[in-house]
DNA sequence: AAGACGAAAGTGGTTGA
DNA sequence: TCAACAACTTTCGTCTT
């Protein structure tokens, strides 16, 4: 069966919230999105070593993905059947062999190297061991179907990361991923785009809601601010402010609204500069806010007293 | 002096003929 | 395949605190 964590895998923190609607748990102390309940993808891909040892095993499934051999490989021919061939096919079927044989033996160099990438990057970035996971499975699915072709493995593990994030909801930026991993951000969406569309992931599109928690904390804004700027991100979504743009400048500009009402106030470069979108679309977003939801009044008033700074 | 504001021109990506 | 288009950026001048 599915467990549960207990501890916050990056904080250690016991301190957990579980949220059963979209089932996942974050991390009261850091924000972290722990576990979610994730996706079939095809394949059963969990870990069921402990707990299960007396039922049926399924088929298929690799124990983890970040170790490139458990179970993958597949041999072409067993010494029986080489019995029960007729000698003009032997050469042939020694060929095929030999192909596999080599071609397995790329695929897992490669993977040995790309997983050995992933995981740097993955710590860089402290992601959840779920993301990784999932993503050293979206990698190793990509080298299968020869994907990386023409490509180079470090922009695929990237890609592979970037969409294990936005399927776990917790996105992070292109930028991040291009600092972590030396990419070019066109060609990580480049390669994400691509594998995603030929893996047939299907991916969520990212709610602003997502970054807020992060974007929060790197700026210092206590838990309240945080809260309200969800609350403007759920009456931008019902007055369709937030389809097409993108979901990074929303969210910056929800916390940049919300940090002024709470008299915490972020200069728009500060906020800028987390979200990483510029002063000037933090501008546009927050001006349609206002206009749009009446946020004025609100903020008149907060702004009679200033707090501290 | 620093921050906020907005106009104008440029960029990369999507879409639809 | 190409052009139109929207979102976003860059740059820069002006206003506000």
């Amino acid at each position: 069966m599915q467990h549960y964590v207990k501890k916050c895998t990056d904080c250690g923190s016991i301190n957990l919230f579980v949220n059963r609607d979209k089932g996942e748990i974050v991390c009261r102390d850091c924000g972290l999105v722990i576990e979610d309940k994730m996706v079939e993808f095809g394949q059963e891909w969990r870990e069921f070593e402990d707990g299960d040892s007396s039922g049926r095993r399924r088929t298929g499934a690799p124990m983890t993905y970040t170790q490139f051999d458990q179970g993958l490989g597949t041999e072409v021919g067993q010494k029986a059947d080489l019995f029960q061939l007729a000698s003009k096919d032997r050469n042939k079927f020694f060929r095929l062999r030999k192909w596999q044989y080599r071609i397995s033996t790329a695929i897992e160099r490669n993977l040995k190297l790309a997983l050995a990438e992933l995981k740097r990057v993955s710590s860089f970035l402290k992601l959840p061991k779920m993301v990784e996971e999932e993503s050293a499975m979206i990698y190793t699915q990509a080298v299968q179907r020869g994907l990386v072709r023409g490509r180079s493995m470090e922009s695929v593990v990237a890609g592979a990361l970037y969409a294990a994030c936005r399927r776990h909801e917790v996105p992070r930026t292109l930028d991040e991923l291009s600092e972590a991993s030396g990419i070019e951000k066109k060609e990580i969406g480049r390669t994400y785009r691509f594998v995603t569309r030929e893996l047939g992931l299907t991916i969520l599109p990212s709610n602003p809601a997502d970054y807020i928690a992060r974007f929060a904390s790197s700026l210092k804004l206590n838990a309240e601010t945080q809260s309200k700027a969800v609350e403007i991100l759920e009456q931008a979504q019902k007055a369709e402010l937030t389809s097409g743009r993108g979901p990074t400048g929303i969210a910056a500009a929800a916390l940049y609204v919300a940090a002024l009402m709470h008299g915490e106030k972020r200069t728009q470069r500060e906020v800028a500069d987390v979200a990483g979108v510029t002063e000037v679309t933090i501008r546009n977003r927050y001006k349609e806010l206002l206009e749009k939801l009446k946020l004025d009044k609100e903020l008149k008033k907060q702004k009679k007293k200033p707090k501290g700074r």
